[in-house]
DNA sequence: ATATGTTTAACAAACGTTTGCGAAACGGTT
DNA sequence: AACCGTTTCGCAAACGTTTGTTAAACATAT
């Protein structure tokens, strides 16, 4: 079966195939009597209109990109799965690419999403993109782009992130608060901005009587050593900056049969679905993904509008009390 | 600044139209001397075909629909990373859409779809849906349709799925070359055809001297109750129908303080994130949602090419040793 | 009767491509 | 000089819409 055409409707009709566009739509010059005949018809044969025509003549898309290095982690799939829900709301549909951290692969989504005529992209740099020049053709072409979460480090573009000086603040409070003596911080890998944000605002307010040692774990392994070593220097507290530093700490945690928090204690800065996984569930500073996600898109609808200002969001973060500390 | 066109090139050049696109297509009816202008400039412009014309006069899209209930889940977010990176190895582009498990948010999703001229779609039926009406319209426009996990139980459709008949079986057979005695088997909602075959293929295949009682959990709070009633009775293993219910019988036994496997045994169906968080690892049954999805998409792809019988896929699980069991 | 206004609908161009067909331009052969 | 075969390119239609402009049909007022 071939789909159906307003040109296929106006034939059967014997009317034209403006008349048919206009009667569909509603429009004040044709008759309530010929508005119902189209719409009948219409509905009859399942008439769905054409999105590629339609975007071709009216050159506008309802179609957001969405870069991400990859779907299947617990922080983005929570921001993907929150844009995709306003985007249908708003009737826009999501185009999602990953890039698995390869600045090739980035480059050709991007192409992609310009040769797809988005009406804009959300995009999260992978590590390793240094090179800024692809964006500029879509401001030239003034696509409004929304980076999340690793933003860049220039100024002039839309950007949306968790708070991390405010959420390692937090972390390095409670710790004081708890009068902790022996704390082993570990971050993420060194060279991103999110690491040193959180790094020095956790160094900045922990209490100085506190024995802090920091450290940068690559990746869970890594963190799961790092903790290990921890447990052997007796200290009492560890602050993981993200989930994948959380997942590691516990694996050792657990190897060592410690008690939380009456053997050690735990803080980390996580999206709240790993911290739940544990008995007693661990005490974590909120970054949700899911709220980004509703902020990105905010940000991208202002820009859809005409905003043409840039601004730089940050949504709240606070600490969810498990019992691990 | 506006995109660069054909139209805008030929001007430019003093050819026509179609001598632009055949030259930027390597047609041989074109000199390499007027090829090489075109390609120039065409560079030199940043010129990217509009996707819409092409498809417009095409009528072919490259691009599949992908409708999920939620992205955020740890299995169908790495289907969903397995489709994207063959899709885009392909040329392809993905919708991706949720459904919510709302049954009039997957009509316009799929509707969406339709409007959209897919050339495919991939789809996971939410819970409630059961009527199959609106697919036929995708059979008769030839748009091939291929359905993964909780397929609906008709015949003449294609249908890629774990193997939930032989992974149920190998965890029973290794509980039962474990010599267990007393088995609590915990599996999902009772009215998923997952689960009635998991639970059938368990229930034949575990020895009848081991001491065995099947339950059912709506989520992972009751597959926590229901373990924690389980320790009450002295069971000496659990068995978690799939990941939900292993993170609400983890839960549990991490409250009781129990030594694993010394204590109480635990096996599960998995895809695998869950089980390698905890110490020792949970043993599994490994069903993959990366295969899945490299599966499901050999599926499209056979049916793009002309394939009209339908197909039923299944992925091979085998056991992946934790130390849990 | 003509003039004027209103309702209703058709015409045609445009969006950016692809592609079958026709036609210049050119060289080579008798 | 007439013919023919290639090479190289342009013309025009088509894909399915939207929308500005024009035009028929009819009613109303002078």
């Amino acid at each position: 079966m071939t789909n159906t055409t307003l040109k296929k409707i106006s034939e059967m009709l014997g009317l034209s195939i403006s008349t048919i566009s206009r009667a569909l739509k509603n429009h004040p010059d044709i008759s309530e009597k010929t508005k119902q005949r189209v719409n009948e018809l219409a509905t009859a044969l399942d008439y769905e209109p054409n999105s590629n025509a339609i975007q071709l003549r009216t050159s506008k898309s309802n179609l957001f990109g969405l870069i991400v290095p990859t779907v299947s982690n617990f922080f983005y799939d929570s921001f993907i799965a929150s844009v995709e829900e306003e985007s249908r709301k708003n009737n826009y549909s999501l185009m999602i690419l990953q890039s698995g951290e390869d600045p090739a692969i980035e480059m050709q989504n991007l192409k992609l999403c310009r040769q797809n005529r988005v009406s804009g992209v959300f995009t999260c740099l992978s590590s390793h993109t240094i090179n800024m020049d692809a964006f500029t053709k879509f401001k030239d072409l003034d696509i409004p782009v929304i980076f999340f979460d690793l933003v860049p480090d220039v100024q002039g573009i839309n950007k949306v992130c968790v708070a991390d000086v405010l959420s390692a603040t937090i972390a390095a409070n409670t710790i004081n608060e708890k009068k902790k003596k022996k704390v082993w911080a570990i971050f993420g890998k060194p060279n991103l901005s999110i690491t040193k944000r959180r790094l020095e605002a956790f160094k900045n307010n922990i209490d100085d009587d506190i024995i802090t040692t920091l450290h940068h774990a690559n990746n869970t392994l890594e963190a799961e050593q790092f903790t290990t070593e921890a447990i052997k220097q007796q200290a009492d507290t560890i602050f993981c900056m993200s989930d994948e530093i959380l997942v590691g700490a516990m694996k050792a945690i657990q190897k060592a049969s410690l008690k939380i928090p009456g053997d050690i204690a735990v803080i980390a800065i996580s999206n709240g679905f790993i911290p739940k996984l544990y008995y007693p569930e661990i005490t974590y500073v909120e970054t949700s993904g899911y709220k980004l996600g509703k902020l990105a898109f905010i940000s991208m609808m202002a820009c859809i509008a005409g905003s043409t200002f840039t601004q730089e969001l940050t949504i709240e973060s606070m600490l969810i009390e498990g019992g691990s500390i």
